[in-house]
DNA sequence: AATAACTATCGATTATTGTGATATGTTGAG
DNA sequence: CTCAACATATCACAATAATCGATAGTTATT
């Protein structure tokens, strides 16, 4: 039966052009190429080269197989770096849990970076609400964390402050705030604010909760479509929010020349005690500038 | 260097459960199987196999090599399905051509059903007008086509009725046509009628018109958003219109009670003389069912 | 016709893989 | 604990496969 090494002769007579290019360049005679192409060709009983002409010319058929024998390669190769990756100590993978509302611009720039660095490592995001980011990382099925700071972390978890980010307040077109100017937080009490909190309940946000009454939603895209749909107002990350000004949805509230915008702290976080391997590791540096 | 066969080693032991009985699977003897599991973790340098216990356990690091063995092997298995169905003359593509108002739920149960028949040789569908698909038959870049009659089609290409297509007539609900009841053919004449035609600017639905005024569409999809839009009414086929109408896009209708409904002939295409090979004949005699 | 560069084939050689025998380790039942 | 049953590791040797080196023949170019 046909070996890799088999395979290797095909691609690289392809690509050099002749069985005694490719005896050169992978260090052969030239008859161990033609013996090898000629047993590959028994194996599969297939007409791979057409032997007319002065160079070997791939046929139809060998052309089929070329796409398979390169596939296959290209994997081999997977493999063998997975196993230099095994040998240096790299991960299989890093899962990380983040708010869903901190999916920032410099997390897939972070992501691509990692793809380069660690291609064989698998990156798992998991998009949650922050509350249910202390339960995944001591359980020990994340292993960091990206969430709005919460004073009653666990002692089990590291928390690494990296970041403000800077929440405004939007609502639908329609709204009746949408055509008030400076706005006061007491002007804010009678409408329903729409808040986001995770499946315990608990809610992050809280200290940001103005209005009496309020309605909760799990994710920011559910905020999204309850607020342009006039449910309510909401306060949200400026950088949700200005995507979702430029698409006409929602507008932003006018608030009082003595409003300071609120910022919320973000904090990253991770287990207690040493990481798991150079690519949790990694990700841990680049993660600390997420903000900026 | 590493081989197929250790991998398939690898797979089995895990499969299998232990050396021994991976080596009564692959007609080996056990010690093969040894060496064989030994060269490997010499290769990679990742020791796949923790030996403490009587059957040997996976490691972590054997896991992850384990999942691109498998992968390789699965490949391989591919390429030696493409070097059978080589071997009994099956194409490596059939390329079909058809009218982008065509696509009927039957011919993805053909698609299915040739994806299993022929899981080596690739299907693509081409969504053109009508009137272009003689070309591309002519010129060789599609091996059958589906279209709607035309009676100036080309010697060269075989034609195969294959059965009506019905239409109906629609426009959006807030058309003038809309409100009416009992519309016979002389009540279209002033109204905007949407056809569609190819990029040649020959009409096929030519004896469709009836209206005095006509915009054309390139693909059914811009006729339904046209229609929609109230730009003008049209026929189409049933199936379609069954889904716009579903879907509160436009309404159909409300022809004259001695108003037959029109039926449009569809045509199998193929070049004349022998088709490309097992495949393609499959497909061919498949599509003869493609309305009933 | 001469040349350069290529391929196919074959016997000899070398490398790889498999075999069989044996020593040793693990598991669970009595 | 001891034993039977079943595993694995290792080794010398046999079998198989790959490679080498030499040679003859082919294809394009000058």
């Amino acid at each position: 039966m046909y070996n890799l090494e088999h395979l290797r002769m095909l691609v690289e007579t392809v690509e050099a052009g002749s069985f005694s290019a490719c005896a050169r360049k992978m260090g052969k005679v030239q008859s161990a190429v033609s013996q090898g192409i000629a047993s590959l060709e028994v194996d599969l009983d297939v007409e791979l080269f057409s032997r007319t002409t002065r160079k070997p010319t791939l046929t139809v058929d060998g052309a089929r197989v070329l796409q398979f024998a390169r596939s296959i390669l290209r994997q081999v190769e997977d493999l063998n770096a997975a196993a230099h990756a095994i040998h240096r100590g790299e991960e299989a993978l890093v899962r990380i849990a983040l708010d869903n509302s901190l999916a920032l611009p410099r997390l897939t720039e972070i992501c691509s970076g990692f793809s380069e660095k660690f291609p064989t490592t698998i990156l798992e995001l998991y998009s949650v609400a922050t509350f249910d980011i202390g339960q995944l990382i001591k359980s020990g099925r994340a292993d960091l964390g990206i969430a709005y700071i919460m004073n009653d972390f666990d002692k089990e978890i590291e928390q690494c402050f990296i970041g403000n980010l800077r929440f405004v307040s939007v609502c639908s077109a329609n709204h009746p705030l949408a055509k008030m100017t400076q706005i006061s937080m007491s002007d804010l009490i009678p409408y329903r604010q729409i808040l986001s909190r995770g499946q315990d309940e608990a809610e992050v946000t809280t200290f940001l909760k103005f209005s009496t009454q309020a309605w909760y939603a799990n994710d920011i895209h559910t905020v999204r479509s309850m607020v342009s749909k006039g449910q309510g107002w909401s306060y949200v990350p400026a950088y949700f929010a200005d995507d979702w000004i430029t698409a006409g949805d929602v507008v932003q509230m006018q608030m009082s020349f003595d409003h300071k915008p609120w910022n919320m702290g973000i904090d990253l976080l991770a287990p207690k005690g040493e990481l798991k391997g150079p690519a949790t590791r990694w990700v841990f540096d680049e993660l600390k500038s997420l903000l900026g």
